[in-house]
DNA sequence: ACCATAGTTCGATGAGTATCGAACTATTTC
DNA sequence: GAAATAGTTCGATACTCATCGAACTATGGT
């Protein structure tokens, strides 16, 4: 069936949720590709992390939960999008933090 | 003798270790309220936080071994303070942004 | 229908940590 | 010196969570 991805309200996400999720390397890395506010391919290859599939699903899921996230599913692929505009109108700045104090892609 | 509160060099802070030191419910308090960036007591009566002294004193161990504050002794009084300075040129926004986006200190 | 692909869910495990109470250190006061 | 005060440290406990592998769901391709 469709989409049985929710998410939470942003009016209801609390800034200590939001700084759990990213207090993880992972999850923080994941949030600051995201800093660009397109969807980006859930597909474990493409981001490189030295950790199993289920454990990155684990992660997204984490994120979404959270509120920082949506899950846009097309397919059998689906792709994953930071809400920016609702977490800059909540949080104003913290993405803006979080991307700019994040280190380098490399 | 009592000066061996030591902190990281600003440069060694990682970011995802500030994270993880303003993820938890008191710690965030404790920022958002420092973020005035003069020194406060100790006291654990003073926060009114529901946690034991041991408590308090372990998270305010946890902030300044993140990199987030430093110790001021005063006889037998010791009070904390946030690293402001240092920490707006590291990480440019993030203060500003837990600040703004704590809840109401009602 | 069959198989491959994309991703999730579940149970188990191990590591990290928030909390408490008691003991401890350091400082001030009497 | 003794007692009181401020705060830290330590050991134990309980809980959270990151990780894995296997099973599962859903879609697409042949």
């Amino acid at each position: 069936m469709t989409n049985d991805y929710p998410v939470p309200a942003m009016a209801d996400v609390e800034l200590v949720d939001v700084l759990r999720a990213v207090a993880d390397p992972i999850r923080l890395r994941i949030v600051t590709v995201l800093g660009d506010g397109e969807p980006h391919s859930k597909s474990a290859p493409d981001w490189g992390f030295d950790v199993q599939k289920s454990t990155l699903a684990h992660h997204f899921k984490a994120l979404r939960e959270a509120g920082l996230t949506r899950t846009i599913v097309d397919g059998r692929t689906h792709a994953i999008q930071l809400r920016r505009a609702e977490l800059d109108a909540r949080f104003p700045g913290l993405v803006a933090a979080l991307v700019e104090g994040a280190p380098p892609t490399d």
